[in-house]
RNA sequence: CGGGACGUGGCGCAGUUUGGUAGCGCGCAGCGUUCGGGACGCUGAGGUCGCGGGUUCAAAUCCCGCCGUCCCGACCA
């Protein structure tokens, strides 16, 4: 590809819409253009780099054995009202909804498990012809509340979306496992640093589910790694190890006044005591009993916890009138005292003797207030958020936090979805039984930014090899000098012939705006052809990702090159 | 959905407070000089100032409404 025919302007200054690194980075390098909020124009060069990660998916998905399919996106209502999930996407807003010329209810596709089920219910029929993995790589539409930072989070992204139907689940964990190693080879041949984490398994509950982080500034989510062992785990669903003996003496009972002090940092503070002292009784209703759910103050409960242990029931925190009906006073809500109230306390509560807590009288609290003697906790649970320090559950050491960008999950959805669309096989005892469903989904485009994000400086992109959209720029330095032209041309045409992805700058620009558009747009290798190299019988090669320089002699130029390709990630 | 900010040539911005001929830098076109890390000079093209209404002799500027975009949060996966 000649430069000057290319459809690419870069841009020395970043739009000023754009925050993100990969962002700011792939539209200045002339690889994405937005049309509206969340939704992209790929550019020549950004659509090469997304073909080749939709290519690395498409290989290994298929060497895992599953089959490619094409899947509409533009989706009738019916099945999703009967999985329910019409009516929750709409409550979200999340589906983009239109109608047909008749008034039809349609949907602008968000995912397809309502679409791939009775599709293969209605094709297999036996347990003969299963297991089976259908996947597809198709552009997904979800209008997001708040689409943000470029192909982070976009309405309309693409997405390798792969559904299993097994027999049975000894089946599914064979099918999942298969699909969790294909995704490693996905991400380590797309050059990414990732952790796959233990994700919340929801309210469904006992689904196994594991979502794929790539550690990034920007990333959107908290993850919790050991700095010791291989655990990992959304912050949502991380644990930690459960806390020693009980710290501290026993004390007596004692009400102070706390006038107006109704925060953890107010009490402590008023009563210079450690906010590690405090318990902290948050009050919620389940099913319209009231629950409280007991903390240490210097830890923030995890709503997602407390709403898995005491699923099935409805948790919802109270209002300012239901403290009232309940008779609590908002702000001095202590566990003693209080009657018909169910008491689930974090294990945490059990490490410290004495604790200081509301005394339910409006401007009170109690001091020297003790587990099992003042008050008795119904059930003990995981309810705190995991914090950086905190022990490893699996061995011990010390847990730090870090942002990552989801770039694939993979999930164990059993018969959620095969039962509601009355999706079955015949077994081999002449049973009807609903297919054992797995879904694994990959954000495509997510993986091109997540990818910009992990490999990019201040100078632009650094792409590894697999996704940059050429291999090798050669630069011509001086476009008046007839001999480095044609240099340029022969190392130029040379590495074409040998298969290898190039592009000739052959603009009419200064040798530094060529130098700055090659280190922006992030191809891997520069080869920069000019009078003074020609003097001395040489062509510089540097490597973007490192920025090591070396001259090659002139007619071992293109072997110099391949041997470098070769030598890189 | 709650909070905040912004909308002026392709990109980045000034001008709005105090209404009075629409500006700057980059980029783009032509000519010349330059030429190994974003060169310089001269000349030039390019703008319904987001849209609609209102106030006024006069609106980028003041008022009302709408639309769009981004950021924080909620939500989502």
């Amino acid at each position: 590809m000649r430069f000057s025919r290319l459809f690419a302007r870069t841009l020395r200054d970043a739009p000023a819409d754009a925050e993100a690194p990969s962002h700011q980075l792939l539209v200045r390098a002339a690889y994405i253009r937005q049309l509206i909020s969340g939704i992209y124009t790929f550019l020549p060069l950004g659509l090469k780099t997304l073909r080749k990660t939709e290519a690395i998916v498409r290989e290994e998905m298929n060497a895992a054995g599953a089959q490619e399919l094409l899947m509409p996106i533009v989706l009738p209502s019916e099945p999703w009202k009967i999985t329910g999930r019409w009516q929750a996407y709409a409550a979200e807003q999340l589906m983009f909804t239109l109608k047909d010329r008749a008034g039809r209810e349609l949907g602008l596709g968000p995912t397809h498990e309502e679409i791939v089920t009775p599709l293969v219910a209605a094709e297999f029929e036996s347990y003969r012809d299963l297991p089976v993995n259908l996947y597809q790589i198709q552009w997904k539409y979800r209008d997001e509340a708040r689409p943000r930072s470029g192909l982070l989070r976009s309405r309309e992204f693409l997405m390798k979306d792969a559904y299993s139907f097994d027999r049975d689940v000894e089946g599914l964990k064979e099918s999942y496992a298969s699909m969790v190693e294909a995704y490693k080879r996905v991400f380590d041949r797309c050059g990414l640093t990732y952790r796959v984490v233990e994700a919340d398994p929801g309210l469904i509950g006992g689904d196994v589910n594991h979502e794929f982080m790539a550690p990034a500034e920007v990333g959107e989510d908290l993850f919790v790694r050991c700095t010791n062992c291989d655990y990992a785990a959304n912050l949502e669903a991380a644990s930690a190890a459960e806390p020693g003996a009980r710290e501290g003496g026993q004390e007596d009972l004692a009400v102070v006044e706390t006038p107006g002090r109704a925060t953890v940092k107010g009490v402590t503070e008023f009563l210079g005591v450690d906010p590690k002292a405090l318990l902290k009784s948050l009050a919620f209703e389940v099913d319209g009993k009231p629950v409280l759910a007991l903390v240490p103050g210097d830890r923030e409960l995890n709503e997602t916890k407390l709403r898995r242990a005491l699923a099935p029931g409805e948790v919802r925190m109270l209002d300012d009138d239901d403290f009232q009906k309940h008779g609590m006073i908002k702000g001095f809500v202590g566990p003693q005292d209080l009657e018909g109230v169910q008491i689930v306390a974090d294990h945490r509560v059990r490490s410290r003797a004495a604790w200081v807590t509301g005394a339910n009288k409006l401007d009170h609290h109690t001091t020297g207030v003790v587990d099992g003697r003042d008050f008795a906790v119904d059930r003990y649970e995981d309810l705190a958020t995991v914090a950086e320090g905190d022990p490893c559950p699996r061995c011990g050491r010390s847990l730090e936090i870090g942002r990552s960008i989801e770039v694939g999950h993979t999930f164990q959805l059993g018969t959620r979805y095969s039962e509601a669309l009355k999706a079955t096989f015949v077994d081999e005892d002449g049973s009807e039984q609903p297919f054992v469903m797995g879904c694994y989904g990959i954000g495509v485009s997510r993986v091109v930014a997540a990818a910009a994000e992990q490999h990019s400086d201040d100078k632009g992109l650094a792409w590894p090899k697999a996704l940059a959209p050429y291999q090798v720029v050669v630069i011509v330095v001086n476009g008046d000098d007839e001999r480095v032209v044609a240099e340029a041309e022969r190392v130029y045409t040379e590495l074409g012939a040998r298969g290898v992805e190039v592009v000739l700058d052959d603009r009419e620009a200064a040798a530094g705006v060529k130098f700055n558009d090659a280190d922006l747009m992030g191809f891997p290798v520069q080869v920069a052809v000019g009078k003074r190299g020609i003097k001395s019988g040489t062509a510089d090669l540097k490597r973007r990702s490192t920025g090591d320089r070396s001259d090659a002699p002139l007619p071992g130029v293109t072997a110099a090159v391949l041997e470098l390709l070769e030598s890189l990630a």
